[in-house]
DNA sequence: AAAGCGTGGAC
DNA sequence: TGTCCAAGCTT
């Protein structure tokens, strides 16, 4: 129980002032979870913002096409977030007759939403004593009571998720939660923790043992596919273009361009040697020309994809009925919106 | 159980 | 420059 009050007496004096702080109403809560999972608050508030103005109440959300959704989460990554929060959506609306779920175990039903994410809807919300672990909690809790378990095996997710759970303060599930997690990203921060003027330094076990350093740990990392993507930029005398929807694998149903996918870069010979190319150009008249100087290198936790733009000027075709001025209303990956955004200042 | 899924900031 | 990793979930 100390450890708790000293975390919340923490938190209260040194909360930061976010937006989704000022209520307790659970689609916003969730709105804010989802858009917060792996990702920080700088780089999700302003997401927060733009859902919060175009859908005010899950109705709006609902009522929404995929598409206006994934335009609107576009650049945010984890695309199967803004999927999974329209499903939902939809879900809560039609079988839910709009109300919210108001337990863990209902919340958890909601696609995209997983053990952390109920347990947070279900504390902040509705005073439901759920400990949420995430990667604050974690480190936290595995320095501060010098844990070695890995955080990413079965045994530690585990393990950590009954601590957690144990140390709660029933009273104030949500403040509790939240104390855990602002003093993870504040005070116990991955790189350089303020350890000197922490107020558990002198109970923290790993800053006895000097080990902070080294908590909490993990099992080995990934290892990086290396992909070689080369886009067909159709453009016809008539400005228009053609973008194809994702159906598998990564940004799935982002929109894209004509997609030719090699085991290695590719010169322009044998590009309009590739079956793929003959086929979506096949008698007709075009002329190629690469866009990027060099090579574009899309870094991705599991993958790197080495990409060349090709723009291929072609004559009219009703195959390619894009209106290149309407490009910019489809949902598109980062790495398809530079490449926009250098082709249209030119 | 392990792999797939994005992007950007910090050091 | 490369590495880590952030209010994780799904299959």
């Amino acid at each position: 129980m100390k450890f708790s009050n000293t975390l919340v007496q923490w938190y209260l004096q040194n909360k930061r002032d976010l937006p989704w702080r000022q209520t307790s109403n659970p689609y916003y809560i969730w709105l804010s979870e989802i858009i917060l999972q792996q990702t920080r608050v700088d780089q999700g508030m302003a997401y927060y913002f733009k859902f919060v103005e175009h859908f005010p109440t899950v109705f709006e959300l609902a009522s929404a096409s995929e598409e206006q959704v994934l335009k609107l989460w576009q650049g945010l990554g984890y695309y199967s977030r803004a999927r999974n929060l329209h499903f939902s959506a939809k879900y809560i609306v039609t079988t839910l007759e709009g109300k919210f779920p108001t337990t863990y175990n209902s919340i958890l039903k909601l696609k995209g939403v997983g053990d952390y994410t109920a347990s947070a809807v279900a504390s902040i919300c509705f005073n439901e004593p759920t400990a949420v672990v995430d990667g604050n909690v974690y480190r936290v809790l595995a320095r501060y009571f010098g844990i070695e378990s890995a955080i990413n095996s079965t045994k530690g997710i585990k393990q950590f998720k009954q601590l957690a759970q144990e140390l709660i303060d029933v009273k104030i599930p949500g403040t509790h939660n939240q104390a855990v997690m602002e003093f993870g990203a504040r005070m116990c921060k991955p790189q350089n923790p303020d350890c000197e003027i922490c107020p558990l330094n002198s109970s923290c076990a790993s800053l006895a043992t000097n080990k902070v350093k080294e908590l909490p740990f993990k099992e080995k990392k990934i290892k990086i596919r290396n992909r070689y993507f080369n886009y067909l930029v159709v453009h016809t005398a008539n400005d228009t273009t053609k973008l194809v929807k994702r159906e598998k694998g990564i940004w799935l149903n982002l929109y894209e361009f004509p997609l030719i996918e090699t085991s290695s870069i590719i010169d322009e010979t044998e590009l309009v040697a590739h079956q793929n190319f003959k086929k979506l150009f096949h008698s007709l008249n075009v002329s190629v020309q690469l866009f990027n100087t060099k090579v574009m290198v899309h870094k991705l936790s599991h993958q790197h994809i080495y990409t060349n733009f090709w723009i291929v000027k072609t004559e009219n075709s009703n195959q390619f009925n894009i209106d290149w001025n309407s490009v910019q209303d489809f949902p598109v990956s980062t790495l398809v919106n530079n490449f926009l955004k250098q082709y249209r200042s030119n």
